[in-house]
RNA sequence: GGGUCUGUAGCUUAGUCAGGUAGAGCACCGGGCUUUUAACCCGGGGGUCGCGGGUUCGAACCCCGUCAGACCCGCCA
């Protein structure tokens, strides 16, 4: 069974209705990293819904956190903006300055992530944290926390090993003058918490309003209840022991509240390069992400690997890989009765990763079938620059009947971002030379030399059309009575510079008359 | 130091929760097709399930230990 199948069922044991959740700080660009922590809690959503179990599906945006440090993506300007809730702060300009009119540092970089949210399917009820502050609707726990505030103070001491200092408070007031840094709670009386800043201002936070925040540990048990979340994945970070799931348990059952169970995601590293970090640039987003990949193999990477396991998010070769693998499984899907238990859970195992795959829930995954591999397609759109020809050889060789279908065109859409990109792998380009080198001239026998020559002449003076090259190659084998394998050979390791490669004849009608004698005439 | 997770074929992995003959894909090798698209079709080899013990009629799976890797115990998905 589909780990998502599973942990519906799981849930749907002890809640009659879920509430699934995900929380991100938008501290800065979001990556792919948290596309997992949306995935895992959407794809269970799902996996709820097709169950017939009640569920909703919410994306708490943590907009009241405050700014901790000034990024390396950030100008110094930002050190007056330390500590204060990220809503209530510029957004910053592509240089790093605050951008005064660019409204704020949340939303700034919430906006581009909910939109490549939409591409990937994904629809949550998004909840702006600072608006449930705002609303009072927090205003319950935080009273209950202040009351319990040595409870509290113990749980954390003792489940995270970690001494908090003396002066502690379950709630940080925002100063006078915006930040929380460095204020004194000095007093409370519902449903005023009064304090004095670190300018030696002295004022007084309404807990019914975004005046002031819980601490990260006490809100996120505080909100469990609130919105009544019966699962909420959370990184492997807040995973550890002692780490902020432990605490939350026992705080949110304090504050009177039943907490979600347990359950932890690992997390994605860019292939050889660890963890995914805004800060020191080792990182790709959710949109350059859906620039190289449809975003059912997005959906994919993440459906296929279980919660646990971590993701080598990599895109070379095993991108490749994966997207050619989803293909063959959408063309061809796990079927069959009459198997063994492991066989059975094999099957739906995979066919849960399929459906939960699919953009939309419910849709066919034959849908999204190209009919074209990867690879293939990306050989071709490097030899035609013309959508047309491509589609025109795909018919040729069968592989799409007539005009190919959206999924193909948004997938070679997407296929000539990659080559024109970094991340497109070496050993899949085709590097056309500038002339045989040494090596190569090596390989070559006395009539492969003589072929290549031979050929050279016809094509000075040929209608350039790719059947009429093709033509003239099989013509100049058969005349000079050598193996057509070995004028290829010969053909391939003069423009490509290996022994083999996709069609000649299409690489030479592209390259045009006179690059390709010019390659011919500085070769011999 | 304390803890969590991961370890199955060269690579990516299924199967571990509910013990019952280790299963895929990629890569590789061989064959076919033939106008050589890196396409397509058929076949094949390859695994002491990290290691050691225990429980059991039977262990990849449960228990104990051990090694390796990743991560957490201030903030981070």
């Amino acid at each position: 069974m589909h780990w998502a199948d599973h942990t519906a069922m799981r849930l749907s044991k002890q809640y009659d209705s879920q509430v699934i959740a995900s929380g991100i700080t938008p501290s800065g660009e979001f990556h792919i990293g948290h596309l997992r922590e949306i995935l895992t809690a959407e794809m269970i959503h799902r996996a709820c819904l097709d169950a017939e179990i009640d569920s909703e599906y919410i994306f708490i945006v943590d907009s009241m956190d405050p700014l901790r440090r000034v990024y390396g993506f950030l100008s110094e300007e930002y050190q007056e903006y330390i500590g204060y809730p990220l809503v209530n702060i510029p957004a910053p300009n592509p240089d790093g300055t605050p951008n005064h009119e660019g409204g704020n540092y949340a939303n700034h970089f919430l906006q581009p992530f909910l939109e490549a949210l939409k591409e990937i399917g994904v629809h949550p009820k998004v909840v702006m944290n600072h608006e449930t502050y705002d609303s009072g609707d927090f205003a319950t726990k935080i009273d209950l926390a202040i009351q319990n505030k040595d409870k509290i103070h113990e749980i954390i001491e003792n489940i995270s090993g970690r001494e908090l200092p003396e002066e502690w408070f379950p709630y940080n007031p925002i100063g006078s003058d915006g930040s929380m840094d460095g204020v004194k709670v000095t007093g409370y009386e519902i449903p005023y918490v009064s304090w004095i800043d670190r300018h030696g201002v002295e004022g007084r936070s309404d807990i019914r309003k975004a005046d002031g925040k819980m601490p990260w540990r006490v809100d996120w048990a505080a909100r469990w209840g609130i919105h009544g979340i019966t699962c909420e994945p959370a990184g492997k970070d807040h995973g550890a022991s002692g780490g902020s799931f432990d605490t939350g348990i026992p705080i949110c059952e304090l504050l009177g509240s039943k907490p979600p169970g347990k359950m932890v995601y690992e997390w994605i590293q860019l292939k050889g390069s660890g963890p995914m970090s805004s800060s020191s640039g080792n990182t790709i987003g959710p949109i350059e992400a859906l620039n190289l990949v449809p975003p059912e193999i997005l959906r994919y990477i993440i459906a296929r690997t279980k919660v646990k396991k971590h993701i080598d998010f990599d895109t070379g070769p095993s991108l490749f890989e994966t997207a050619d693998e989803y293909e063959r499984l959408v063309s061809n899907p796990p079927s069959g009765d009459n198997l063994n238990k492991k066989k059975m859970v094999a099957r739906d195992t995979i066919l849960g990763s399929l459906r939960l795959s699919q953009v939309n829930r419910g849709d066919d995954p034959s849908k999204s079938i190209a009919g074209v591999s990867f690879r293939h397609l990306a050989m071709l759109a490097q030899i035609k620059s013309n959508d047309q020809d491509i589609w025109d050889s795909l018919n040729k060789s069968k592989h799409i009947n007539g005009e190919p279908n959206l999924a193909l065109i948004g997938r070679l859409s997407r296929m000539r971002n990659w080559i024109e990109g970094a991340h497109f792998p070496e050993n899949a380009r085709i590097k056309i030379q500038e002339k045989m080198n040494d090596e190569n001239k090596e390989k070559i026998t006395k009539e492969q030399r003589i072929f290549l020559l031979s050929l050279l002449t016809k094509l000075e003076n040929c209608v350039w059309s790719e059947s009429q090259i093709s033509q003239l190659i099989r013509d100049t084998t058969k005349e000079l009575e050598i193996n057509p394998r070995e004028g290829y050979v010969a053909l391939y390791l003069l423009i490509i510079g290996r022994d083999y490669g996709p069609r000649i004849a299409s690489i030479i009608t592209e390259l045009g008359k006179e690059e390709t004698i010019q390659i011919f005439s500085k070769s011999f």
